[in-house]
DNA sequence: CTGAAAGCGCTTACAG
DNA sequence: CTGAAAGCGCTTACAG
């Protein structure tokens, strides 16, 4: 069955070419009369024209590039949730390009130029300053409208959705020291994520603000990892709290201490800064920021179909809310 | 800064822009000289062909076109780790399409189609028989190559790469018959996904051939109403296990069984069929069958590169290996 | 081995 | 309101 063409609609609906291309894309153009002539006929035959043929001849793909590090990180398939309700809603179709610590950046984003994306969603929050400038520079010279997805960068004024995850987690950290602990821990990632480089700050500046000595102790995110690094924290360590940029993380010091004979939040309390799952399923359940991954998802890419259609944007840096929920963990 | 054109290249390389196509897609074809020529512009200019263009005059996108119901769940993300890192290999793009409940399933397909993909991943395994017999006629129609990727459909000869669900059901089942247990639960979910069809068919074989009667439990996949289910399950049934069809489950399960006075794997032993993070983080661990998802996708994805390069496949239905990981719950 | 030309399936000024 | 024609940036027989 070969695909019907422009050229099956317009002989069938006895019309040129150009009146099939104007129903679809200026109806209000056509006699109406014709118009639902052809419309009929496309019906009929089932038509829905090439969008990869479209896509040259309008220079607009009508498509959208995701760049992603590791899609399979359960932060970043929420935020592709909320990205593909509000896609689908705007009718933009999604590719994703994935970027990890091994791609050539460069290679990636000529590559995403070549695919002739009309707006770009970056999600990859494991890039230096260096990298994001570069990736950056790379967009602006090709002019794609461009929105950062969760992904924080300060060093240029690139439209983004994020939380203020630096007020958050201050917030968070005080809340804990006017619980009346002082030493508390926050527990982040070996490896650097944008975002948790400004939860490290929000943390470091409650407990500075205070009086405190910050105390960061990073962690491979590996799970079966993580339990031999905090045994040998734990007894080596006199703990009044932790904060765990990971849900993940959090659970896995919890189990630790329990099996150490330590009590949740008897001996220390313990807080997350996602709201996961993970701390639903724990025992005791964490108490958590609350970060909306989906509503970010959803915001950024309503944010980029604003940029792509060129309608005026008088904020383009948008901080969403958060809350914190209360739970066992803390109790 | 106007994008590089391949006739930028053929005018800075003094040939003609056949020339310059040749180099890209037949090099072996072109005289070595001025294909380092040509090679040498290329790299100068930066330049990376139109995909689009490409796409419209050889009727190749070189994009595969992945159809998902909803992109959160970790099980799929986890699938798309695997697919995209054998698509990135290959060399092909990867356009997401959701098929949620909602959707019209003509209209999804038609735009797959529409969209010019050269081969279909389909992981949407939320849709009963006649609606996957909808979509299969659609794909064949339009004669493009298609992998169903963890997906489980019988009616019709289509390649497709899963474990054997049913198996690894009956084996687990089978395991803790012979552990002495009679009074086994199997906790499913309301709503009906492909896979779990095969996981309650393998676990109702196994107890009829053993001569027990089959207990199967519905309850929706979410966490927080799944405490409420369970809380009245566990005061009104006799229990000596229970196989959860997701990890999440098995654990909540766990959960409020541990909050009632019970003690798992004392009073009741229970294990998942996933192998997921939330089998190492609960507490106890989880016993599971271990589903080898990141392979899953990336073997369909390797299938399906050959067959849209139309090789020969004699087996196109792969069934993975799976092995049980056994932890604290069962022991 | 290389170039001129047609064509992929659309959109979009330009006439009328 | 409608059609004829050019063009989007490539690929690919066809000559030479």
């Amino acid at each position: 069955m070969a695909k019907t063409t422009i050229y099956d609609v317009a002989g069938a609906a006895k019309v040129s070419l150009a009146t099939v291309s104007r129903v679809m894309n200026n109806p209000e153009k056509v006699n109406k009369e014709t118009r639902d002539k052809v419309l009929r006929v496309i019906k009929e035959l089932g038509y829905k024209p090439n969008a990869i043929a479209r896509g040259l001849a309008s220079r607009k793909s009508t498509t959208v590039g995701i760049i992603v590090s590791d899609i399979s990180r359960a932060a970043v398939s929420q935020l592709l949730g909320g990205i593909l309700d509000i896609a689908k809603k705007y009718e933009y179709a999604a590719k994703l390009f994935t970027m990890d610590e091994n791609a050539d950046i460069k290679e990636v984003m000529r590559q995403v130029v070549a695919e002739q994306v009309d707006g770009i969603l970056f999600l990859n929050d494991e890039l230096d300053n260096e990298q994001m400038e570069m990736v950056m520079n790379h967009i602006q010279d090709a002019q794609i409208p461009v929105v950062l997805c969760n992904v924080i960068y300060d060093e240029k004024d690139i439209p983004s959705v994020a939380i203020d995850y630096e007020k958050a987690t201050y917030d968070m950290t005080k809340e804990l020291i006017e619980k009346g602990k002082k030493k508390i821990y926050l527990a982040s990632t070996v490896h650097r994520y944008s975002t948790n480089y400004h939860k490290v700050r929000g943390y470091e500046r409650a407990m500075q603000d205070a009086g405190l000595e910050p105390l960061v102790f990073r962690t491979s995110g590996d799970v079966s990892v993580n339990t031999l690094h905090f045994d040998e924290f734990i007894k080596n360590n006199e703990i009044e709290a932790v904060i765990a940029v990971r849900d993940s993380i959090a659970v896995s010091f919890i189990n630790t201490a329990i099996r150490l004979g330590y009590k949740v939040p008897d001996n220390f309390i313990v807080v997350g800064l996602q709201n996961t799952k993970y701390a639903i399923l724990s025992r005791p359940t964490l108490t958590c920021v609350d970060t909306p991954v989906y509503d970010i998802g959803a915001v950024s890419m309503r944010l980029l179909t604003k940029l792509m259609a060129g309608e005026e944007v008088n904020d383009s840096r948008i901080v969403l809310p958060y809350h914190i929920v209360e739970r066992e963990s803390t109790k």
